[in-house]
DNA sequence: TCTGGGGTCCTAGGACCC
DNA sequence: TCTGGGGTCCTAGGACCC
């Protein structure tokens, strides 16, 4: 059966969601209008551009490079830190008005959904839905989206992503060859960075020389991902909507180190309150981790990382630290000055599934009573020593 | 004053078993 | 002291997305 899917996209969100964030705040800047960008903490070396205003594009400044590199090109640059709390509420104002149109829909990303429009018309045509709540996100939510539609997901992004801001676009099977094959190879979704100068060396520039060249060849040469991306530029895409928000499969927390450090006990310091981060994720999701992976980044961007097999699939903080510990204790090497400590946990499986076979899980009373502490007063409230220690080292060294 | 943080999926190689 | 092939599990690393 022909589906009816729809891709939203917010243009530009975390500029234009923090512009609107700021004028309710009383700024009589528009951040939109003017050479502007959102930008990690510099002085946690996390000072990376997140966004541009139209401005700031125009005179060459590109997400990803680093403050330094867009003041170069722009000294004018008026930069803002990242609001999270006010993306997560626009985003969810967003959803909540698409929620209106079809109950299915797949929050892809914090600034995009795509949505299953195929029994929801009611005798509408998807372009008349996609002109109303593009009229209707404008008007009730002071922000833009693109709008792109086909009979699946791929080719509705694809269909987004052309040209901005506050557009709609189509792109059906029929309109592949005109819309979609002159394209550059690199603006497929999921062709990245290190794809790219492989797919030309084989010849393949644009995303029509990738549907035109030789599917057996590329799966050979690619493996899966070969003929993925051999039936994205095709126009094949047979996934689902997926409505309700699965269970993660693996949850983790990193961090950019101020300085790099040498010592291994403000490292492991660091690791466990990672961990404590983490299991506390865990518990709220009433998840169990089975595996348990410390990475490690150094001075010079090497990354690195060891895992390894919980003795039983636990949420315990003090359970978890163990192991990752004994991970820690065999990658450390003497005086490699680290960047990142990153810990994550793998193989999740649900509380109640494991709890009929083990007693407790690993639970304990000092993770719960926590836990409980954090839930009533948020989760800065309470920290263990550890967390404390950690704060301190940071700014202190 | 180079280069974030949160995820998912895939692959290759080694260990181990039959 | 030398040898095959299949299967599964585990680990390290790397690709991609936003």
């Amino acid at each position: 059966m022909r589906r009816e899917i729809m891709h939203v996209d917010v243009n530009n969100a975390f500029l234009s969601w923090s512009a609107i964030d700021l004028m309710k705040q009383g700024s009589s800047v528009d951040i939109r209008l003017i050479p502007s960008v959102i930008c990690g903490d510099e002085s946690r070396r996390a000072g990376i551009i997140l966004a541009k205003s139209p401005i700031a594009k125009a005179m060459g400044v590109i997400t990803g490079e680093t403050i330094y590199q867009a003041m170069r090109k722009c000294p004018r640059l008026k930069v803002y830190p990242t609001n999270f709390k006010a993306y997560k509420k626009y985003s969810d104002m967003l959803y909540k008005l698409l929620l209106e149109y079809t109950d299915l829909i797949e929050r892809f990303s914090i600034d995009e959904c795509f949505l299953d429009m195929t029994n929801f018309l009611a005798g509408n045509t998807i372009m008349a839905r996609a002109i109303e709540i593009n009229k209707r996100v404008k008007e009730e939510l002071g922000f833009t989206v693109n709008i792109g539609i086909s009979n699946n997901k791929v080719l509705a992004k694809m269909a987004s992503d052309f040209s901005k801001p506050d557009k709609i676009h189509t792109l059906y099977p029929d309109e592949i060859k005109d819309k979609m094959w002159d394209l550059d190879v690199s603006e497929l979704f999921m062709i990245g960075r290190k794809s790219v100068p492989k797919l030309k060396n084989m010849g393949i520039n644009t995303i029509g020389d990738l549907a035109k060249s030789n599917e057996s060849f590329l799966i050979k040469k690619l493996g899966k991902f070969g003929k993925l991306i051999w039936e994205y530029a095709n126009g094949i895409d047979n996934s689902e909507v997926i409505a309700k928000r699965e269970k993660p499969k693996s949850i983790g927390n990193s961090i950019t180190l101020a300085l790099d450090f040498t010592n291994k006990e403000k490292l492991e310091t660091i690791l466990l309150s990672l961990v404590e981060q983490v299991s506390y994720r865990l518990r709220k999701e009433k998840l169990l981790a089975q595996v348990a992976c410390v990475q490690l980044r150094t001075k010079d961007f090497k990354d690195f990382s060891h895992q390894s097999k919980l003795p039983c699939a636990t949420s315990s903080a003090k359970e978890i630290y163990k192991k990752a510990k004994s991970i820690f204790d065999e990658m450390y090497i003497y005086n490699i000055p680290i960047r990142l400590v990153g810990f994550r946990v793998d193989n999740l499986v649900s509380e109640d599934n494991q709890l009929s076979f083990f007693d407790d899980g690993g639970k304990n009373v000092l993770d719960e009573t926590i836990d409980g502490l954090k839930e009533k007063y948020g989760y800065s409230t309470i920290t263990k020593a550890s967390e404390i220690g950690i704060t301190k080292s940071l700014k202190i060294d």
